[in-house]
RNA sequence: GUCCCCUUCGUCUAGUGGCCUAGGACACCGCCCUUUCACGGCGGGAACAGGGGUUCGAACCCCCUAGGGGACGCCA
């Protein structure tokens, strides 16, 4: 048996707790059952994917404690740097199934996507698109292609009426009407292969024998198995694991809570509670004990124990968990050694150092200046605020603005956050002083203290957006009435 | 809008036809321990979404309704 989770990096190169959270279960079923679990990172979309947040998915799922078998080396080594050998694998499989008569090549631009979707919108049928909606006349064809025109694979999909059955490991069977298959594109038109496609060919290049992932697979389940079948490949058994939710029970999200593995890292949390905690997300032990460790998970492991509820990631029990095994499981020594790995190593105060030493006078004015930097959240309300003489409503929005910008930043360092900041305090035509006042008092909780883009840089983009969030709460927070209207201005400033 | 999945205390869950007057945990409240605060101990309030069936018997099986979530991309 061999089971495998693939990992998809993202592109701000934050590891996503649910990455882990799959990746847990995954470890182990494929463990209890004395198998192969194995990682597959996903590269196939060269936006997101960089030596870089390949490395850091890799190494946070490492800090968790979580280890996995050598899988064969299926295209060459991961990596964008490889990727060449990765099409040319893909595009041959890809061709193969354009030979079989099973996928076609595609010349629709985007507009005409949009259009033909836009139609079937205002039909108030289903948006999928078949090969016959996308054929073009040979001679339309023949034109694009001489044109250079760029092309898609896409695969062939029934057309008339009757469903699919899909076998689930929880759910049992389950029917999904072929009506709601689109021809998928199975090549993009830069060569890389699209998930579908990738995933496909991989699991079958690596022997995977189940495959378990998050429910929102459970739609394209149907696209799998008809590749498998046009491959006449042996298809692995599904299991779709419930989402892991927000407070407000929408799929986790960075927007509405913090999801970085590296936030729980910087916040604290040791990572033996932390994929406690996740194993506790529906899943329970025979026992119904809390506290376990991947050990005994892994060996009263029965996947036939998971609810299939959407679980509400709930950071305060998270917490709650975290102590006990701060209290329970760590002698004073092991705890000392913990601090210093955490925050009190040479290498973070190597970080934070240049920033402070020019601030400090004695060795004790350290403390009460870096305590925001190793602190999980800084202690401010209303209050803190009120010696910058800013109405309230301002303050809000230029945090709120602050937030949606970074929110949407890509790469998280010193530069790319200040560029961010000053051309939002440019186009709100505001002294880039008088912008970030605020925000310095929501990271630090106080107005003296290091550069604020420093600082940020220091605690990480998760860590950052909290307290920006927090702050926004301290002050009253924003009305769902304030935010469209808060949202509307924030993009035409963009524009 | 269309399709799919889901539904036990506020939250995480136990429960697979009689053991359920529904158990545990977090959070909350009260008491005890304690020079304070935690920790710990004891106790309390708090749920089977609604309606129909099936059955001697339903949280558990079936149907309908409602609610929630997901999917509908050259993202994964």
């Amino acid at each position: 048996m061999t089971v495998r989770t693939r990992v998809a990096p993202s592109p701000t190169g934050d590891p996503h707790v649910g990455t882990a959270y799959v990746a847990l279960f995954n470890y182990c079923f494929a463990r209890a059952h004395g198998g192969q679990f194995v990682l597959r990172i996903e590269d196939t979309d060269q936006a997101r994917s960089t030596a870089a947040s390949e490395q850091a998915i890799l190494d946070s799922l490492r800090w968790t404690g979580l280890s996995w078998d050598e899988g064969p080396d299926v295209g060459g080594d991961f990596g964008p740097y490889r990727q060449s050998e990765r099409m040319a694998l893909y595009g041959e499989y890809a061709q193969q199934l354009v030979d079989a008569g099973k996928a076609f090549v595609c010349y629709r631009r985007p507009e005409e996507l949009e259009e033909l979707r836009e139609a079937r919108r205002a039909a108030g049928s289903s948006t999928a698109l078949k090969p016959s909606d996308l054929m073009l006349p040979e001679a339309e064809v023949a034109a694009r292609s001489a044109a250079g025109e760029p092309f898609v694979i896409r695969m062939v999909v029934p057309e008339e009426p009757g469903s699919c059955r899909i076998q689930d490991l929880l759910r049992g069977e389950i029917e999904l009407d072929w009506s709601m298959v689109d021809a998928q594109i199975l090549l993009k038109s830069d060569g890389m292969p699209t998930y579908h496609l990738a995933n496909v060919v991989d699991d079958h290049l690596m022997g995977i024998t189940h495959v378990i992932r998050g429910e929102e697979w459970i739609n394209s389940a149907p696209k799998h198995q008809l590749l498998y079948e046009y491959f006449e490949w042996e298809m692995p058994t599904l299991c779709h694991l419930p989402l892991l939710r927000n407070p407000d029970k929408s799929k986790l999200s960075k927007r509405k809570n913090p999801t970085s593995i590296l936030y729980y890292q910087r916040m604290g949390f040791l990572p033996e509670a932390l994929l406690n905690y996740l194993g506790r997300m529906g899943w329970s032990m025979p026992d119904e004990r809390e506290k376990f460790s991947l050990d005994e998970m892994q060996a009263a492991f029965d996947i036939k124990r998971v609810s299939l509820g959407g679980p509400i990631f709930d950071v305060e029990k998270l917490r709650w968990l975290n102590g006990l095994w701060i209290r329970e499981e760590l002698s004073q020594e092991q705890l000392a050694q913990r601090l210093v790995d955490w925050a009190f190593n040479a290498e973070r105060l190597a970080e934070v150092l240049p920033h402070l030493q020019p601030r400090i006078e004695t060795l004790s004015d350290f403390a009460p200046q870096a305590v925001f930097l190793v602190s999980g959240s800084v202690s401010i309300e209303e209050e803190s605020f009120a010696s910058l003489n800013v109405p309230t409503d301002n303050l809000l929005r230029q945090l709120q603005f602050a937030l949606w910008s970074l929110e949407a930043l890509q790469e998280w360092d010193r530069d790319s956050v200040w560029s961010t900041l000053k051309s939002l305090a440019d186009a709100l035509e505001m002294k880039v002083r008088d912008f970030l006042a605020p925000l310095f008092i929501a990271m630090s909780g106080s107005r003296a203290s290091i550069s604020v883009v420093d600082a940020m840089a220091l605690l990480g983009p998760d860590m950052s957006r909290a307290r920006v969030r927090h702050a926004i709460e301290v002050l009253g927070g924003v009305s769902k009435k304030a935010a469209k209207r808060l949202e509307k201005e924030y993009r035409s400033l963009a524009a």
